[in-house]
RNA sequence: CGCGGGGUGGAGCAGUCCGGUAGCUCGUUGGGCUCAUAACCCAAAGGUCGGGGGUUCAAAUCCCCCCCCCGCAACCA
């Protein structure tokens, strides 16, 4: 019986637009997906969205339309984005599904069964933003520290979840299976979290309305961290009258996540699993983010260049090899374009491009385009072999960055041995030549095949390319036989040949950038943006004496002036200036104030104006009189 | 002590969990080749592995202390 593998995706949130994170994670779930179909298991593939909560209410109501449409909408993006990225899902789940619905239902009554859930009182500061009760010391003055936002004090009847029982279950499910969590800093971070105590989890709201309803309380709605994370079972028909997927493919073979919501899926999860008498996950995977330098991007490239873009000039094939071959799996990386560039040139281009390209070209000039008597000679085909045993085990170790290492390793000897026997010259020697000639040949030919088995799961599109210029099309594809040396039969007639990648000129291209941006910069000021003096006088700008400054505390680059504007008291202002000036030198110089802004707190003090600075990338440039005038003197 | 990531040849990174000749890509220099997408092959230069202390026969890797950079958030009013 062929191994069975259930990979899942995290259910993204319908409140936001696909991003690069939601474009990585997929990608890369849809890589390990081919991958193990390829090596001839059984393969189960899920993704899909969180569709519920009281952000996606609210965001509704504020367009007019109702929750369902507005998750409509964006599911419909999700799934035109994942056709052009070549995702290969088997299922997608939906939170407003009925069967999802049903799941919910199945797995509370069972967690009732056990006794873990009882009625309470939940009163805490809630942060409808993240749909969460955030813990009294995350608040101050009402607002969430980490982000600023509101809190509101709640209080309502909510069911709870026994999850302080489970906090030695748990501890012992990590122990006895250290690979239940990776990378492994992950695992530690998740351990001593658990440590470190667990309390009970409310799992009911009676505040909102969309959401799955609670079994046997019609007032209440389930939760959305038990609501969401039941899908990875809801999509197999748990809770259904046809269990046959659940039965075949749960427990998940791997639950793909980005880190940040680790603790959700290594926590919360198996503990209502183990309450409801499932089976664990055998995997959950915390991949790191992808970080953007801004500065260095703009500085040489202008940072135009978005996913979208890369994906329409290069090919979603590219943009997934950068992907999985760019990011060490598990740890963050940086997103540049410039790296983007580097590897399409690099790896795509000039290893695996040009590798073809030269092979087929000497192929179809030497050798009219007939595949010539299979040969096993030379560095190419232990080449061949140690690069598949490396590459099946880095992949089967989640290192997929790795793997590709390991695939190159083979496109680096077909090269090197094609340069040691020069098969032109070979050629030129006429019959002498000859069996030199169709060996080197063969060899190279036959590293492709195995190249585009292995090239694969990262870039069908291109792999198929690949592989009808080989002439091979229609042969099965699968790891353990196919890529086994000799699987290119003689005589074969290759297609036609084309450039797989066509190498970027990356000074044109930058050019070509530059150019866009400023045709899209002229564009969009014509007279319309243009204001009346009018509009002008609304903002009201007076000179004004700095007679006190000093540093926010504990701010970067905030600094508190008490600014004499004429009036009969001063003004407070807090301008973000101290990355240039001190606040002692400051006391005594004239400014030009905004006088009549709405005033704000920045980092709980008030500031009651602005004051007018050049920008200078970044740094500020006070502006002032160029002689002393009285304070409150109008601008104009 | 806000959360997180990091400091390894000119650039970008791997290696750190499980100590043992420091590896990859790009770039640079010299040479070679001409089938191929200015590609490919060979060779070379270039590293106190942020600093200090400790453990050890042996430390980029383990322990302690310190310094610095970046992302998010906060603070562009």
């Amino acid at each position: 019986m062929s191994e069975r593998y259930y990979i899942t995706t995290p259910i993204y949130y319908v409140n936001d637009m696909p991003h690069i994170g939601h474009i990585y994670t997929t990608v890369m779930a849809d890589i390990f997906a081919r991958y193990k179909r390829l090596a001839g298991a059984d393969v189960r593939f899920l993704t899909g969205t969180d569709e519920h909560g009281q952000k996606i209410e609210k965001a509704a109501r504020g367009q007019d339309i109702e929750p369902i449409q507005l998750a409509d909408r964006v599911v419909a993006r999700y799934h035109s984005l994942w056709k052009t990225l070549e995702i290969s899902h088997d299922d997608f789940i939906r939170t407003s599904e009925p069967r999802h619905k049903r799941a919910v239902a199945e797995i509370i009554r069972r967690i009732t069964a056990s006794g873990d859930i009882y009625e309470g009182e939940y009163e805490g500061w809630y942060l409808a933003a993240d749909e969460a009760f955030i813990p009294d010391s995350q608040v101050e003055d009402g607002h969430d520290i980490e982000s600023g936002r509101a809190v509101e004090r709640l209080s309502e009847p909510s069911y709870f979840f026994r999850l302080s029982a489970y906090q030695e279950p748990l501890l012992r499910w990590y122990r006895e299976n250290p690979a239940c969590i990776r990378p492994r800093t992950r695992f530690n971070e998740v351990v001593s979290f658990v440590e470190s105590g667990l309390r009970d989890l409310s799992i009911s709201r009676t505040s909102l309305k969309w959401g799955v309803p609670y079994p046997g309380d019609e007032g209440h709605v389930v939760y959305v961290w038990l609501d969401a994370l039941t899908n990875y079972i809801s999509a197999l028909g748990f809770g259904s009258d046809d269990e046959a997927l659940y039965e075949e493919f749960w427990p998940a073979t791997m639950h793909l996540v980005g880190k940040d919501i680790l603790r959700f899926h290594c926590v919360y999860w198996p503990a209502f699993l183990m309450s409801a008498g499932l089976p664990l996950p055998k995997q959950i995977f915390g991949h790191g983010w992808w970080l953007r330098d801004e500065a260095k991007m703009s500085k040489s490239i202008g940072n135009v260049v978005r996913p979208d873009n890369l994906i329409e000039r290069f090919g979603a094939d590219s943009l997934r090899y950068f992907l999985a071959r760019e990011m060490t799996f598990g740890q963050d990386a940086s997103f540049s374009d410039e790296a983007f560039l580097e590897r399409f040139n690099a790896d795509l281009a000039n290893a695996l491009g040009n590798t073809a390209s030269r092979t087929l070209s000497m192929t179809g000039r030497y050798l009219e385009g007939k595949v010539p008597p299979v040969a096993k000679a030379g560095p190419v085909p232990a080449a061949a072999v140690a690069a598949v045993a490396g590459y099946r085990e880095y992949m089967d170790n989640a290192e997929p960055n790795r793997a590709l290492e390991a695939a190159w390793t083979l496109l680096k000897a077909i090269d090197g041995n094609i340069q040691e026997q020069q098969p032109w010259a070979r050629a030129k020697e006429g019959e002498e030549g000859r069996g030199a000639l169709e060996t080197t040949l063969y060899v190279s030919l036959e590293g492709l095949r195995i190249t585009a088995l292995m090239v694969e799961p990262f870039m069908p599109m291109i792999a198929g390319k690949l592989r009808q210029q080989l002439g091979v099309d229609d042969m099965a594809r699968n790891l353990a036989g196919a890529a086994s040396w000799g699987g290119l039969a003689e005589g074969t007639s290759i297609g036609t040949t084309e450039a797989l990648f066509p190498r970027v000129d990356i000074k044109a291209y930058v050019k070509e950038l530059q150019m866009d941006t400023e045709a899209k910069d002229t564009a969009q000021s014509p007279e319309d943006d243009l204001i009346t003096i009018d509009d002008f006088f609304k903002t009201k700008l007076v000179v004004g004496t700095i007679r006190e400054a000093e540093q926010v505390p504990k701010s970067k680059k905030l600094v508190r002036l008490m600014v004499d504007l004429g009036e009969p008291e001063l003004r407070q202002l807090v301008a973000g200036i101290a990355e240039r000036y001190q606040a002692a030198d400051l006391v005594g110089r004239q400014i030009v104030v905004v006088a009549n802004l709405k005033p704000a707190k920045l980092m709980g003090v008030e500031s009651q104006g602005m004051l007018l600075a050049a920008n200078l990338e970044g740094a500020p440039f006070l502006l002032s009189p160029d002689e002393e005038v009285p304070p409150g003197t109008v601008v104009s």
